[in-house]
DNA sequence: TGGCTGTTTCC
DNA sequence: GAAACAGCC
Protein backbone atom coordinates (compact mmCIF):
# COMPACT_ATOMS: atom_id res chain seq x y z
CA UNK A 1 0.00 0.00 0.00
CA UNK A 2 1.04 3.86 -0.95
CA UNK A 3 2.42 5.45 2.36
CA UNK A 4 0.41 8.10 1.42
CA UNK A 5 -2.86 6.78 1.34
CA UNK A 6 -5.16 7.82 4.04
CA UNK A 7 -6.75 4.96 5.90
CA UNK A 8 -9.99 4.94 5.41
CA UNK A 9 -10.41 2.53 8.42
CA UNK A 10 -8.90 4.19 11.12
CA UNK A 11 -7.97 1.73 13.93
CA UNK A 12 -8.10 4.27 16.88
CA UNK A 13 -10.89 6.79 17.32
CA UNK A 14 -11.03 9.72 19.45
CA UNK A 15 -14.95 10.42 20.07
CA UNK A 16 -15.71 13.89 21.25
CA UNK A 17 -18.74 13.79 23.19
CA UNK A 18 -19.99 17.69 23.60
CA UNK A 19 -23.69 18.44 23.42
CA UNK A 20 -24.56 14.74 22.69
CA UNK A 21 -24.47 13.20 25.53
CA UNK A 22 -26.06 9.98 24.26
CA UNK A 23 -25.74 7.00 22.55
CA UNK A 24 -28.53 5.90 20.60
CA UNK A 25 -28.90 8.11 17.33
CA UNK A 26 -25.16 9.08 17.80
CA UNK A 27 -23.68 8.68 14.13
CA UNK A 28 -20.53 10.01 14.76
CA UNK A 29 -20.01 6.57 17.33
CA UNK A 30 -22.20 5.03 15.54
CA UNK A 31 -19.41 4.86 12.47
CA UNK A 32 -16.97 4.49 14.59
CA UNK A 33 -17.78 1.18 16.36
CA UNK A 34 -19.09 0.22 12.35
CA UNK A 35 -15.70 0.49 11.08
CA UNK A 36 -14.48 -1.82 13.35
CA UNK A 37 -12.11 0.99 15.13
CA UNK A 38 -11.51 1.03 18.58
CA UNK A 39 -13.19 3.44 20.43
CA UNK A 40 -11.90 6.20 22.90
CA UNK A 41 -15.12 8.27 24.63
CA UNK A 42 -14.09 11.32 25.39
CA UNK A 43 -15.86 14.70 27.27
CA UNK A 44 -13.54 18.00 27.28
CA UNK A 45 -14.92 20.75 29.41
CA UNK A 46 -13.55 23.54 27.77
CA UNK A 47 -12.72 27.27 29.46
CA UNK A 48 -15.49 29.91 29.00
CA UNK A 49 -13.23 31.92 27.30
CA UNK A 50 -12.59 29.85 24.60
CA UNK A 51 -16.27 31.29 23.35
CA UNK A 52 -18.50 28.65 23.75
CA UNK A 53 -19.62 31.05 26.52
CA UNK A 54 -20.15 30.47 30.21
CA UNK A 55 -22.15 27.73 31.60
CA UNK A 56 -25.03 28.69 33.47
CA UNK A 57 -24.72 27.35 37.09
CA UNK A 58 -28.18 24.98 36.20
CA UNK A 59 -26.68 23.42 33.85
CA UNK A 60 -23.60 22.67 35.22
CA UNK A 61 -25.64 20.63 37.38
CA UNK A 62 -27.16 18.82 34.82
CA UNK A 63 -23.90 18.32 33.13
CA UNK A 64 -22.45 16.64 36.11
CA UNK A 65 -25.03 14.35 36.06
CA UNK A 66 -25.36 13.29 32.73
CA UNK A 67 -21.66 12.78 32.59
CA UNK A 68 -21.72 10.67 35.33
CA UNK A 69 -25.15 8.64 33.60
CA UNK A 70 -23.00 8.89 29.95
CA UNK A 71 -19.97 7.04 31.80
CA UNK A 72 -21.91 4.49 33.45
CA UNK A 73 -23.67 3.35 30.15
CA UNK A 74 -20.43 3.62 28.19
CA UNK A 75 -19.04 0.85 30.82
CA UNK A 76 -22.12 -1.25 30.41
CA UNK A 77 -20.99 -1.36 26.87
CA UNK A 78 -17.68 -2.40 27.69
CA UNK A 79 -16.14 1.23 27.26
CA UNK A 80 -15.27 4.08 29.58
CA UNK A 81 -15.38 7.78 30.06
CA UNK A 82 -12.34 10.14 29.58
CA UNK A 83 -12.87 13.73 31.03
CA UNK A 84 -10.24 16.43 30.46
CA UNK A 85 -10.35 19.64 30.93
CA UNK A 86 -8.73 22.86 29.05
CA UNK A 87 -8.78 24.62 25.39
CA UNK A 88 -10.38 21.25 22.59
CA UNK A 89 -7.62 22.09 20.36
CA UNK A 90 -5.08 21.16 23.05
CA UNK A 91 -6.72 18.25 24.98
CA UNK A 92 -7.50 16.53 21.93
CA UNK A 93 -3.40 16.83 20.24
CA UNK A 94 -2.34 15.14 24.46
CA UNK A 95 -4.69 12.53 23.97
CA UNK A 96 -3.67 11.61 20.45
CA UNK A 97 -0.12 11.73 21.01
CA UNK A 98 -0.83 9.74 24.54
CA UNK A 99 -3.08 7.10 22.76
CA UNK A 100 -2.02 6.86 19.11
CA UNK A 101 -5.48 7.51 18.07
CA UNK A 102 -5.30 8.08 14.08
CA UNK A 103 -8.72 9.71 13.59
CA UNK A 104 -11.02 12.07 15.87
CA UNK A 105 -14.95 11.90 15.71
CA UNK A 106 -17.64 14.08 16.74
CA UNK A 107 -21.25 14.83 16.18
CA UNK A 108 -21.38 18.50 14.41
CA UNK A 109 -22.17 21.81 16.54
CA UNK A 110 -23.83 24.94 15.58
CA UNK A 111 -22.96 27.79 17.80
CA UNK A 112 -20.84 29.95 16.35
CA UNK A 113 -17.97 29.99 18.39
CA UNK A 114 -18.56 26.18 18.72
CA UNK A 115 -18.42 26.18 14.99
CA UNK A 116 -15.37 28.09 15.00
CA UNK A 117 -12.97 26.02 17.41
CA UNK A 118 -14.62 23.11 15.06
CA UNK A 119 -12.96 24.03 12.28
CA UNK A 120 -10.08 25.69 13.17
CA UNK A 121 -9.03 21.89 14.93
CA UNK A 122 -10.21 19.95 11.61
CA UNK A 123 -8.00 21.77 9.67
CA UNK A 124 -4.91 21.42 12.16
CA UNK A 125 -5.58 17.26 12.87
CA UNK A 126 -6.03 16.84 9.26
CA UNK A 127 -2.98 18.86 8.68
CA UNK A 128 -1.23 16.27 11.07
CA UNK A 129 -2.30 13.72 8.91
CA UNK A 130 -5.61 12.29 11.17
CA UNK A 131 -8.46 11.61 9.82
CA UNK A 132 -11.44 13.95 11.31
CA UNK A 133 -15.16 13.86 10.67
CA UNK A 134 -17.91 15.26 11.59
CA UNK A 135 -21.71 14.26 11.62
CA UNK A 136 -25.00 15.88 12.03
CA UNK A 137 -27.74 14.78 14.36
CA UNK A 138 -27.76 17.55 16.88
CA UNK A 139 -30.70 19.68 14.90
CA UNK A 140 -33.30 18.30 12.39
CA UNK A 141 -32.13 19.72 9.28
CA UNK A 142 -28.32 21.70 9.44
CA UNK A 143 -28.62 25.58 8.76
CA UNK A 144 -26.98 25.45 5.40
CA UNK A 145 -29.12 23.15 3.99
CA UNK A 146 -32.37 25.00 3.82
CA UNK A 147 -33.00 27.90 1.60
CA UNK A 148 -35.81 30.62 0.94
CA UNK A 149 -37.35 30.21 -2.76
CA UNK A 150 -35.07 33.16 -3.26
CA UNK A 151 -31.99 31.41 -2.21
CA UNK A 152 -31.98 33.52 1.12
CA UNK A 153 -32.60 32.49 4.82
CA UNK A 154 -35.39 32.20 6.40
CA UNK A 155 -36.79 34.85 8.58
CA UNK A 156 -39.93 34.18 9.58
CA UNK A 157 -41.29 30.93 11.38
CA UNK A 158 -44.23 29.30 8.86
CA UNK A 159 -42.14 29.02 5.80
CA UNK A 160 -39.63 27.90 7.30
CA UNK A 161 -41.67 25.05 8.79
CA UNK A 162 -43.28 24.48 5.60
CA UNK A 163 -39.96 24.18 3.71
CA UNK A 164 -38.60 21.83 6.44
CA UNK A 165 -42.00 19.38 6.31
CA UNK A 166 -41.33 19.60 2.48
CA UNK A 167 -37.67 18.17 2.48
CA UNK A 168 -39.02 15.06 3.94
CA UNK A 169 -39.11 13.31 7.20
CA UNK A 170 -35.71 13.02 9.45
CA UNK A 171 -34.04 10.77 9.15
CA UNK A 172 -34.25 7.42 11.47
CA UNK A 173 -32.62 7.53 14.59
CA UNK A 174 -29.84 4.57 14.95
CA UNK A 175 -29.68 2.60 17.65
CA UNK A 176 -27.03 2.32 20.06
CA UNK A 177 -24.04 -0.12 19.63
CA UNK A 178 -24.60 -3.22 21.20
CA UNK A 179 -20.77 -3.06 22.49
CA UNK A 180 -18.21 -0.50 21.95
CA UNK A 181 -14.79 -1.67 21.25
CA UNK A 182 -11.69 -0.14 23.76
CA UNK A 183 -8.12 0.06 23.33
CA UNK A 184 -6.67 -2.16 26.04
CA UNK A 185 -5.12 0.88 28.09
CA UNK A 186 -7.40 3.97 27.36
CA UNK A 187 -6.15 7.46 28.81
CA UNK A 188 -6.53 8.52 32.28
CA UNK A 189 -9.77 10.44 33.01
CA UNK A 190 -9.92 13.82 35.63
CA UNK A 191 -12.28 13.34 38.72
CA UNK A 192 -15.39 14.52 38.02
CA UNK A 193 -15.99 15.76 41.20
CA UNK A 194 -13.26 17.97 40.90
CA UNK A 195 -14.70 20.05 37.92
CA UNK A 196 -17.08 21.26 41.04
CA UNK A 197 -19.77 21.52 38.18
CA UNK A 198 -22.20 21.43 41.10
CA UNK A 199 -23.48 24.74 42.84
CA UNK A 200 -21.46 25.26 46.28
CA UNK A 201 -25.26 26.58 47.36
CA UNK A 202 -26.23 23.03 47.94
CA UNK A 203 -29.96 23.57 49.56
CA UNK A 204 -30.62 25.17 45.98
CA UNK A 205 -30.06 22.83 43.05
CA UNK A 206 -30.90 19.68 45.84
CA UNK A 207 -34.50 20.80 44.58
CA UNK A 208 -33.49 19.63 40.85
CA UNK A 209 -33.58 16.13 42.12
CA UNK A 210 -37.15 15.20 42.92
CA UNK A 211 -38.18 16.56 39.49
CA UNK A 212 -35.13 15.75 36.76
CA UNK A 213 -33.72 12.58 35.44
CA UNK A 214 -30.40 13.60 33.70
CA UNK A 215 -29.06 11.21 30.84
CA UNK A 216 -29.87 9.58 27.97
CA UNK A 217 -32.30 7.05 30.08
CA UNK A 218 -33.87 9.69 32.06
CA UNK A 219 -34.47 11.34 28.54
CA UNK A 220 -35.81 7.96 27.07
CA UNK A 221 -38.29 7.59 29.81
CA UNK A 222 -39.43 11.41 29.70
CA UNK A 223 -40.12 10.64 26.29
CA UNK A 224 -42.16 8.00 26.42
CA UNK A 225 -43.99 8.96 29.12
CA UNK A 226 -44.75 12.05 27.35
CA UNK A 227 -46.10 10.26 24.05
CA UNK A 228 -47.79 7.80 26.77
CA UNK A 229 -49.89 10.32 28.04
CA UNK A 230 -48.96 14.16 27.94
CA UNK A 231 -49.37 14.23 24.02
CA UNK A 232 -52.85 13.94 23.80
CA UNK A 233 -54.65 16.98 24.28
CA UNK A 234 -51.81 18.93 23.40
CA UNK A 235 -52.68 21.33 21.29
CA UNK A 236 -54.86 22.75 23.65
CA UNK A 237 -53.90 21.94 27.03
CA UNK A 238 -50.16 22.92 26.62
CA UNK A 239 -51.00 26.51 27.28
CA UNK A 240 -51.74 25.61 30.71
CA UNK A 241 -48.97 25.43 33.30
CA UNK A 242 -50.66 23.48 35.80
CA UNK A 243 -51.23 20.51 33.97
CA UNK A 244 -48.73 17.54 32.01
CA UNK A 245 -49.57 18.55 28.51
CA UNK A 246 -45.98 19.53 27.66
CA UNK A 247 -42.91 17.21 27.11
CA UNK A 248 -39.86 18.88 29.61
CA UNK A 249 -37.45 17.03 27.24
CA UNK A 250 -35.75 20.56 26.63
CA UNK A 251 -32.56 19.80 28.96
CA UNK A 252 -32.46 16.50 27.76
CA UNK A 253 -32.22 18.09 24.33
CA UNK A 254 -30.23 21.05 25.44
CA UNK A 255 -27.55 18.52 25.93
CA UNK A 256 -28.21 15.68 23.03
CA UNK A 257 -29.35 12.86 25.70
CA UNK A 258 -31.97 12.38 23.16
CA UNK A 259 -32.18 13.25 19.36
CA UNK A 260 -34.64 15.31 18.11
CA UNK A 261 -34.75 13.12 15.05
CA UNK A 262 -35.54 10.85 17.98
CA UNK A 263 -37.97 12.88 19.27
CA UNK A 264 -39.99 13.56 15.95
CA UNK A 265 -39.96 9.94 15.23
CA UNK A 266 -41.31 9.01 18.66
CA UNK A 267 -44.53 10.97 17.36
CA UNK A 268 -45.22 8.79 14.05
CA UNK A 269 -47.33 5.70 13.83
CA UNK A 270 -49.51 6.12 16.74
CA UNK A 271 -52.82 4.76 16.93
CA UNK A 272 -55.97 6.36 15.99
CA UNK A 273 -56.72 7.67 19.45
CA UNK A 274 -54.13 10.10 19.16
CA UNK A 275 -54.82 13.82 17.19
CA UNK A 276 -52.61 14.81 14.69
CA UNK A 277 -53.45 18.34 15.84
CA UNK A 278 -51.71 17.12 18.70
CA UNK A 279 -48.63 16.18 17.43
CA UNK A 280 -48.39 18.42 14.51
CA UNK A 281 -48.26 21.46 16.88
CA UNK A 282 -45.64 19.21 18.90
CA UNK A 283 -43.09 18.90 16.18
CA UNK A 284 -43.89 22.73 15.52
CA UNK A 285 -42.27 23.38 18.85
CA UNK A 286 -39.58 21.06 18.08
CA UNK A 287 -38.67 22.74 14.98
CA UNK A 288 -38.76 25.81 16.84
CA UNK A 289 -35.56 24.81 17.86
CA UNK A 290 -34.32 24.09 14.46
CA UNK A 291 -35.47 27.42 13.56
CA UNK A 292 -33.63 28.89 16.46
CA UNK A 293 -30.25 27.40 15.45
CA UNK A 294 -31.27 28.91 12.13
CA UNK A 295 -31.28 32.34 12.95
CA UNK A 296 -28.06 31.82 15.48
CA UNK A 297 -25.99 30.66 12.64
CA UNK A 298 -26.65 33.56 10.79
CA UNK A 299 -26.70 36.16 13.06
CA UNK A 300 -24.10 35.13 15.85
CA UNK A 301 -24.54 37.91 18.30
CA UNK A 302 -28.30 36.81 19.02
CA UNK A 303 -28.05 36.64 22.63
CA UNK A 304 -26.43 40.04 22.88
CA UNK A 305 -27.62 42.30 19.45
CA UNK A 306 -31.19 43.03 18.58
CA UNK A 307 -31.99 40.88 15.52
CA UNK A 308 -34.07 44.52 14.55
CA UNK A 309 -31.39 47.50 14.67
CA UNK A 310 -34.32 49.64 15.62
CA UNK A 311 -34.31 48.58 19.00
CA UNK A 312 -30.98 49.79 19.56
CA UNK A 313 -32.75 53.08 20.53
CA UNK A 314 -34.94 51.54 23.11
CA UNK A 315 -34.74 53.53 26.59
CA UNK A 316 -34.32 50.41 29.07
CA UNK A 317 -34.41 51.76 32.75
CA UNK A 318 -31.47 50.75 34.81
CA UNK A 319 -33.49 49.08 38.07
CA UNK A 320 -31.64 46.68 39.98
CA UNK A 321 -34.33 46.89 42.27
CA UNK A 322 -37.05 45.61 40.09
CA UNK A 323 -34.69 42.79 38.47
CA UNK A 324 -34.35 41.71 41.85
CA UNK A 325 -37.72 41.55 42.77
CA UNK A 326 -38.50 39.74 39.11
CA UNK A 327 -35.34 37.25 39.87
CA UNK A 328 -36.95 36.25 42.91
CA UNK A 329 -40.42 35.91 42.36
CA UNK A 330 -41.84 38.83 44.70
CA UNK A 331 -43.40 40.92 41.48
CA UNK A 332 -46.74 40.75 43.22
CA UNK A 333 -48.07 39.45 40.42
CA UNK A 334 -49.14 35.71 41.42
CA UNK A 335 -48.66 34.38 37.95
CA UNK A 336 -45.11 36.02 37.29
CA UNK A 337 -43.80 34.96 40.53
CA UNK A 338 -44.99 31.68 40.20
CA UNK A 339 -43.04 31.63 36.81
CA UNK A 340 -39.95 32.63 38.42
CA UNK A 341 -40.19 30.49 41.68
CA UNK A 342 -40.53 27.33 39.79
CA UNK A 343 -37.90 28.17 37.29
CA UNK A 344 -35.48 28.73 40.54
CA UNK A 345 -37.27 25.43 42.25
CA UNK A 346 -36.65 23.41 39.69
CA UNK A 347 -34.59 25.14 37.17
CA UNK A 348 -37.10 24.92 34.32
CA UNK A 349 -39.97 27.13 33.66
CA UNK A 350 -43.49 26.08 31.66
CA UNK A 351 -43.14 27.68 28.39
CA UNK A 352 -46.55 29.90 28.26
CA UNK A 353 -45.03 31.55 31.45
CA UNK A 354 -41.97 32.35 30.35
CA UNK A 355 -43.63 34.19 27.40
CA UNK A 356 -45.64 35.82 30.67
CA UNK A 357 -42.46 36.50 32.77
CA UNK A 358 -40.53 37.73 29.97
CA UNK A 359 -42.87 40.32 28.48
CA UNK A 360 -43.64 41.18 32.31
CA UNK A 361 -39.84 42.56 32.65
CA UNK A 362 -39.60 43.76 29.08
CA UNK A 363 -42.71 45.79 29.06
CA UNK A 364 -43.80 46.09 32.50
CA UNK A 365 -40.16 46.74 34.14
CA UNK A 366 -38.67 47.92 31.01
CA UNK A 367 -35.29 46.45 31.56
CA UNK A 368 -33.68 45.36 29.08
CA UNK A 369 -34.34 41.29 27.35
CA UNK A 370 -30.45 40.67 28.01
CA UNK A 371 -30.93 40.71 31.51
CA UNK A 372 -33.52 38.13 31.18
CA UNK A 373 -31.65 35.91 28.85
CA UNK A 374 -28.73 36.50 31.02
CA UNK A 375 -30.88 35.75 34.16
CA UNK A 376 -32.78 32.24 32.26
CA UNK A 377 -29.05 30.95 30.57
CA UNK A 378 -27.78 31.04 34.67
CA UNK A 379 -31.05 29.52 35.88
CA UNK A 380 -32.65 26.99 33.44
CA UNK A 381 -31.25 23.42 32.99
CA UNK A 382 -32.38 23.91 29.45
CA UNK A 383 -29.78 26.94 28.77
CA UNK A 384 -29.86 26.86 24.72
CA UNK A 385 -27.91 29.57 23.35
CA UNK A 386 -30.32 29.42 20.37
CA UNK A 387 -33.50 28.88 21.67
CA UNK A 388 -32.96 31.11 24.94
CA UNK A 389 -31.55 34.34 22.98
CA UNK A 390 -34.30 33.71 19.68
CA UNK A 391 -37.37 33.60 22.75
CA UNK A 392 -36.42 36.43 24.38
CA UNK A 393 -36.18 38.28 21.06
CA UNK A 394 -39.11 37.42 19.90
CA UNK A 395 -40.80 37.88 23.00
CA UNK A 396 -38.58 41.73 23.09
CA UNK A 397 -40.45 42.38 19.40
CA UNK A 398 -36.57 42.89 18.62
CA UNK A 399 -35.86 39.44 17.12
CA UNK A 400 -37.17 36.98 13.80
CA UNK A 401 -40.93 36.57 13.05
CA UNK A 402 -41.46 38.38 16.53
CA UNK A 403 -44.09 39.08 17.95
CA UNK A 404 -45.00 42.35 18.11
CA UNK A 405 -44.14 45.32 20.89
CA UNK A 406 -47.47 46.25 21.96
CA UNK A 407 -48.38 42.75 21.82
CA UNK A 408 -48.50 43.13 26.01
CA UNK A 409 -49.25 40.49 28.25
CA UNK A 410 -51.83 41.30 31.00
CA UNK A 411 -50.32 39.22 33.71
CA UNK A 412 -53.51 38.82 35.36
CA UNK A 413 -55.67 38.16 32.17
CA UNK A 414 -53.12 35.53 31.07
CA UNK A 415 -52.92 33.91 34.89
CA UNK A 416 -56.81 33.62 34.68
CA UNK A 417 -56.68 32.42 30.95
CA UNK A 418 -54.81 30.03 31.52
CA UNK A 419 -54.07 28.84 35.62
CA UNK A 420 -57.71 29.52 35.76
CA UNK A 421 -58.31 27.76 39.60
CA UNK A 422 -54.98 28.71 40.29
CA UNK A 423 -53.42 25.20 40.63
CA UNK A 424 -50.13 25.76 39.48
CA UNK A 425 -49.77 29.22 41.50
CA UNK A 426 -50.83 27.91 44.89
CA UNK A 427 -47.86 25.68 43.63
CA UNK A 428 -45.40 27.67 43.36
CA UNK A 429 -46.90 30.41 45.47
CA UNK A 430 -47.42 28.64 48.80
CA UNK A 431 -48.27 32.00 50.78
CA UNK A 432 -51.55 32.15 48.58
CA UNK A 433 -52.68 28.72 48.93
CA UNK A 434 -55.25 29.44 50.54
CA UNK A 435 -57.11 32.25 48.46
CA UNK A 436 -60.57 32.03 46.63
CA UNK A 437 -59.91 31.16 42.96
CA UNK A 438 -61.23 34.35 42.01
CA UNK A 439 -58.61 36.69 43.49
CA UNK A 440 -55.66 33.98 43.43
CA UNK A 441 -54.01 35.94 40.48
CA UNK A 442 -55.38 39.54 41.85
CA UNK A 443 -54.92 39.53 45.42
CA UNK A 444 -54.34 43.22 45.49
CA UNK A 445 -58.03 43.77 44.42
CA UNK A 446 -59.42 41.19 47.20
CA UNK A 447 -61.42 42.65 49.79
CA UNK A 448 -59.71 42.57 53.17
CA UNK A 449 -62.19 39.63 54.55
CA UNK A 450 -60.99 37.69 52.05
CA UNK A 451 -57.25 38.88 52.21
CA UNK A 452 -57.80 37.93 56.11
CA UNK A 453 -59.38 34.63 55.45
CA UNK A 454 -56.68 33.34 53.51
CA UNK A 455 -54.34 34.55 55.60
CA UNK A 456 -52.64 36.82 53.55
CA UNK A 457 -51.39 39.93 54.64
CA UNK A 458 -50.49 42.23 51.04
CA UNK A 459 -46.88 43.87 51.95
CA UNK A 460 -45.95 41.16 54.46
CA UNK A 461 -46.53 37.56 53.75
CA UNK A 462 -47.08 38.60 49.76
CA UNK A 463 -46.07 41.52 47.73
CA UNK A 464 -48.22 44.56 46.26
CA UNK A 465 -47.52 44.79 42.73
CA UNK A 466 -44.57 46.52 41.99
CA UNK A 467 -46.19 48.24 38.87
CA UNK A 468 -49.62 49.28 38.50
CA UNK A 469 -49.68 47.13 34.70
CA UNK A 470 -51.92 49.82 33.34
CA UNK A 471 -49.72 52.75 34.08
CA UNK A 472 -46.84 50.08 32.34
CA UNK A 473 -48.25 49.31 29.69
CA UNK A 474 -49.15 53.01 28.88
CA UNK A 475 -45.22 53.56 29.56
CA UNK A 476 -43.85 50.95 27.28
CA UNK A 477 -46.15 51.64 24.28
CA UNK A 478 -44.81 55.67 24.58
CA UNK A 479 -41.18 54.20 24.41
CA UNK A 480 -42.23 52.24 21.84
CA UNK A 481 -43.93 54.96 20.15
CA UNK A 482 -40.68 57.10 20.71
CA UNK A 483 -38.81 54.51 18.94
CA UNK A 484 -40.66 54.96 15.78
CA UNK A 485 -39.40 58.48 15.27
CA UNK A 486 -35.85 57.61 15.37
C1' DT B 1 -48.73 31.69 20.63
C1' DG B 2 -52.84 39.71 22.57
C1' DG B 3 -55.09 43.34 24.89
C1' DC B 4 -57.83 47.45 25.05
C1' DT B 5 -61.68 50.08 23.83
C1' DG B 6 -65.58 51.41 21.62
C1' DT B 7 -69.47 49.41 19.06
C1' DT B 8 -72.83 46.14 17.65
C1' DT B 9 -75.50 42.08 18.56
C1' DC B 10 -78.40 39.29 20.98
C1' DC B 11 -80.67 37.57 24.89
C1' DG C 1 -76.08 44.04 30.15
C1' DA C 2 -73.24 40.30 28.68
C1' DA C 3 -71.07 38.57 24.66
C1' DA C 4 -69.15 39.04 20.14
C1' DC C 5 -66.72 41.91 17.01
C1' DA C 6 -63.70 45.40 14.78
C1' DG C 7 -59.96 48.42 14.60
C1' DC C 8 -56.29 49.99 16.74
C1' DC C 9 -52.14 49.99 19.66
Amino acid sequence: MPADAAPSRPKTVLLWFRKDLRLADNAALATAVDEGAEVIPVYILEPEDAGTGPLGAAQAWWLHHSLEALASSLMHHGSGLVLRRGPASEVLKALISGTGADAVFWNRRYDPPGIAIDKAIKADLTERGLVVRSFAGQILHEPTKLKTGAGGNFRVYTPFWKALEASGEPAEPIPAPARIPSPASPPKSDALEDWALLPTKLNWAKSFEGPWQPGETGAQKRLAAFVQSGLKGYRTRRDFPGEAHVSMLSPHLALGEISPASVWHATRGLSEDYSSEDYIHFRKELVWRDFSYHLLFHFPDLSTRNWSAKFDAFPWRDAPDLLEKWQKGQTGYPIVDAGMRQLWQTGWMHNRVRMIVASFLIKDLLIDWREGERWFRDTLVDADPASNAASWQWVAGSGADAAPFFRIFNPTSQGEKFDPEGVYVRRFVPELKDMPDKFIHKPSEAPLTVLREAGVSLGKTYPLPIVDHGKARDAAMAAFQGLKGE
